[in-house]
DNA sequence: TCAAAGTCTTAAGGAGGACTTAAGGTGTCC
DNA sequence: GGACACCTTAAGTCCTCCTTAAGACTTTGA
């Protein structure tokens, strides 16, 4: 039976970002985009909520409040505002992890695994591959031990190949989830950011060419 | 009973394909060229629907949220168009998976297999035979754990041979499903492309030529 | 064994995908 | 308001790979 997630949030992009990761992932994902009080059916028949606490009108901590009356469905949170008085509320009335926005949706997606136990996409903490390390949490890159300066276009585009070793990621889902949604030329944006990126890499063959597919990052990934 | 998948396709290279495959794989199929909307009584006759989003007249969305109406039956998703925002309504319609053209007939069929026959959980691993492990999802092939790199053409051919171990794929049907249709001279084109495969694969037998008919793939297939 | 049909291999051409560099534009920080 | 960083666009070049062609080789059936 495939693992179903709640998902509150406003946003389009970002839930339409969250959705489409979890979704590829193996979830079963609904979405509500307006903020309202999740009833007793509806809890129990999913595995996990992501809620977003900075909705219109309904406020989230109250959504998380009352569905603590009668569930202990996992909520994670999100939010855009990091101060720690708010992520303590959240917590203490019961949400199981917190993620600021903005936020790497690997990072969303590797904790959503963490938490329902799931053979993990990757594992906790930072990733190496030669010589090369990717700190996802940290949003740092370090090459022979060296900081690598990685601008967040870049840095996403590495982190989703990274978690991903040996599988080819298409061209079109690199373009929908890290590339501005509203502008076109996108496909030709993708290859100057590829482009730069292995030069900052030294260039090694890190990240491969699928010809007529996309990339794929190649190298054992050491956890 | 045979299990009956339901196909919504225009195009009439793909839908050829895709109902080609099916049958092939035991599936009774009902292809219809057009989109229109599903009555309750196909809709209960059938085990799955495979629906062509990017259909001309009505639009596929409409035929997915009708028929939730009234059917809880699996729908697969086909479009051409990558952006998640289209991929995410669809979804959240009550699509049950997502497949983006160009894809290959095998992975699609592998996830027709999947939501009809293995009770979930089980995504399609790699085949592995011998020293040759085949990753279907990631389009990545390993010899003797060493990755070797096949085209697309290339891949296609492999896969589509490696799925039916010991069973012969005819050339025809090879042709037809794995090379541009566009184009006269398939057959020789094939040649060429099994040729280059066998090569890269260390030439052990691994393809067989079955005179007169086509090719056969040797060796028994783990998982 | 011989002829005919089928298959294999190598090399070359061309179409389209990918890479690189440079320049334009937008947003952010001070 | 100015400087800066960065994403995007454009354009030209490079390169991959599908296809075709041609000839050698293998299998089949008489």
């Amino acid at each position: 039976m495939r693992q179903h997630v709640l998902l509150i949030e406003d946003d389009a992009t970002v839930g339409r970002q969250v959705a489409d990761h979890l979704q590829r992932a193996g979830y079963a994902v609904t979405w509500w985009t307006e903020g309202c009080l999740i009833d007793p059916h509806t809890a129990s028949s999913v595995q996990l909520v992501v809620l977003d606490l900075t909705l219109p009108g309904t406020d989230g901590l109250d959504i998380l409040k009352d569905v603590r009356c009668f569930s202990e469905v996992p909520v994670l949170v999100l939010s855009a505002r990091t101060d720690s008085s708010y992520k303590t509320r959240a917590l203490r009335l019961g949400a199981d992890d917190f993620v600021s926005k903005p936020f790497w949706p690997d990072e969303l997606l590797a904790r959503v695994d963490a938490r329902l136990r799931r053979p993990l996409l990757r594992r906790p903490g930072p990733i190496e591959a030669g010589p090369l390390r990717i700190d996802l949490e940290a949003a740092a890159v370090h090459f022979n031990g060296e900081p690598v300066h990685l601008t967040a276009v870049e840095f996403g585009i590495l982190a989703a190949l990274a978690v991903r070793p040996g599988q080819a990621v298409t061209r079109g889902w690199l373009v929908d989830n890290h590339l501005d949604p509203h502008r076109a030329g996108g496909a030709r944006t993708l290859d100057v950011h590829v482009s730069r990126l292995r030069k900052k890499l030294g260039d090694q063959g890190i990240i491969e060419t699928v010809f007529g597919i996309g990339y794929r990052f190649r190298g054992s990934v050491t956890s």
